[in-house]
DNA sequence: GCGCCACATTGACCCAGCTCAAACTTTGCC
DNA sequence: GGCAAAGTTTGAGCTGGGTCAATGTGGCGC
C-alpha cells in the first residue's frame, strides 16, 4: 500500500510493488524479467519529494541514479550570478544518471509533488555490470537524450524567440503522447519554461499570449494549454 | 602502408594496422583485447575524406557508426530557411553514432582532410550485443556528450557573446590537451565558429580581436591561438 | 468570502549583438 | 609574381528581445 512505500524497498511506483508501477512499460525496469525485477527491487529506496525540493545539487559527489515514477522534474545549471539554464524536464518513467559519473552536473528540483526510485551508485553499477540488457537500454536512452540535446541547441543557438516557444509546446505535447485539441498540462511556471527556452519571464509570457491571440493554441489557466491549429502551431516552430 | 588502406579492412589509423593506430588509447577499440580487436578490424573500413567533404546528410538512414582517426569534424544541424547550428567538432579518437538510431540526427563534414574507420550499423550493433566492455565504452561517452551537452545549453542559453567564445577557447584547448600558452590549431573558419556558438563571424571577430587586444590570448594566423593569460579567460568565461 | 501572495501579463524603453557594407589578408593557381 | 577567391576584420546603424515598472489574477488560508 502507498503507506508503506517509504520504509520498503521496491523499485517503481507508489502501490509499493514493480508489478503494479504505474511506469512499469516506461522506466528502465521494463527490460529485466520478473525474478531480475525482484532482485532489482531490493536495491531501490522509494523517494517521496514536496513541491520545490531539490533532489540533488549540481556538483555534489553523484551517490544515487533514479528512476522518476510520478511527477515532474527539473533540471537546472546555474552560473555565478544566478542565471539559469534549465537543461530538460523530466516526465514519469525517465531515468536520473544517464549524464554523470562522479559528481551531479545539474541539479534536480520536483515540480510539484513527484516519486523516485533511488538506486545506490555503486551497487547499480555493479548490477549493471551483470545485466547486459539494462546497459543496452540505458545506452537507447543515452542516444534519445543526446538526439534531443542536439535538437536543443539548435533551437537555443538560432531559433528565435516565436520558433522556441511553439517548438516547446508541440515537443512536450508529444513528450506526454498528447495529441491536438487534448489539454496538456504545464506543470512548470512560466521562469521555468524561460530558462529551459534562454528567454526571459516577459518574453515567454507575450508569446504565448501571441500565440492564442493568432487561435494557435488555447491557454487553460496558467498551467495547461491545447494546440488548436498544429500546422500553424509546427509552422511556427521552424521545423 | 598508407597506400593500402583505402582497399584494406583495418579498424583505425592510417597505417593499416590497429596495433600501430595512432587513436589506439583514444579509440572505442582501446577496451578491446588483441583477438577482438583482430575481429573487429574485418569489420572496418578506411575511408579518407578531403576538406569539406560530407561524410553523411542530417535525415539520411544511419547506415554507419564511425570512428575520427585523424583530422576534424563538425556536425551540422540546418533549418528550412538555412540557418546552421554546430552541435560539435570531433577530434581524433572520437566516436560518431552515439546520438542516432534509424536516421542520423545532423551531418558531419570533414574540416580538413580526415580518416576514418568505418562500421556497417547492423554488423556493429550485432557485435556489440556479445561485447559488453564495448557496450560499455560506449555508454561512458555517451555519459561524457552528454554532459558536454548540458554545458553547451548553458552557454547558448544565457552566456553573453564574451562569456561563449571565451568558453570555447579555454575548452577547445583542454580538449586537444593543450596548456596555457602552447598554440591551439584551429582547425575551423570563424563561420563554423560563429555557428557552434549561436553568434555571427562578425561577433566572434569582434571578440577575439578583443580578448588579444586584452593580451588574454594571441592569434597565430587565423588558424590557431595561444593563451597567455589563462586565468583572465576563465573569468571571462564565466564558469 | 476576503485578502494576501506568488505568479503572470502588459507596456515603455534600451542595448547587446545582428545586419549591411567596405576594406583588408591569406591562399592557391596560372 | 599577379590576381582571383575565400575568408576575416572593422565600422556604422538597426532591432529583437531584454530590463524595468506597473497592473492583473488565481489559489489558498483564515
Amino acid at each position: 500500500m502507498a503507506a508503506a512505500a517509504d520504509d520498503r524497498a521496491w523499485c517503481c511506483g507508489h502501490h509499493g510493488i514493480c508489478e503494479s508501477c504505474e511506469v512499469r512499460a516506461l522506466a528502465v525496469c521494463r527490460v529485466l524479467a520478473p525474478e531480475e525485477l525482484r532482485r532489482f527491487a531490493t536495491m531501490a529506496r522509494h523517494i517521496r519529494l514536496e513541491p520545490g525540493a531539490i533532489l540533488f545539487h549540481e556538483g555534489d559527489p553523484a551517490t544515487h541514479v533514479y528512476s522518476l515514477t510520478r511527477g515532474y522534474l527539473r533540471l537546472c545549471k546555474l552560473l555565478a550570478d544566478g542565471r539559469r539554464q534549465i537543461t530538460g524536464f523530466l516526465v514519469p518513467g525517465d531515468f536520473i544518471g544517464l549524464a554523470f559519473a562522479e559528481t551531479y552536473v545539474y541539479s534536480a528540483e520536483a515540480l510539484g509533488p513527484a516519486h523516485l526510485c533511488a538506486f545506490a551508485a555503486p551497487a547499480f553499477q555493479r548490477w549493471l555490470a551483470t545485466t547486459p540488457h539494462l546497459e543496452h537500454e540505458l545506452l537507447g536512452r543515452a542516444r534519445g537524450e543526446l538526439a534531443a540535446a542536439q535538437e536543443q541547441m539548435l533551437l537555443l543557438g538560432r531559433k528565435s524567440a516565436r520558433e522556441r516557444v511553439a517548438t516547446f509546446l508541440l515537443t512536450f505535447a508529444r513528450r506526454l503522447d498528447r495529441k491536438a485539441g487534448e489539454t496538456v498540462p504545464l506543470p512548470m511556471t512560466r521562469t521555468d519554461i524561460a530558462d529551459y527556452l534562454g528567454l526571459t519571464i516577459e518574453t515567454v509570457s507575450r508569446t504565448l499570449s501571441q500565440l492564442k491571440r493568432e487561435s494557435i493554441i488555447d491557454l487553460v489557466g496558467k498551467n495547461g494549454y491545447r494546440i488548436r491549429r498544429p500546422e500553424a502551431l509546427a509552422e511556427a516552430a521552424a521545423f
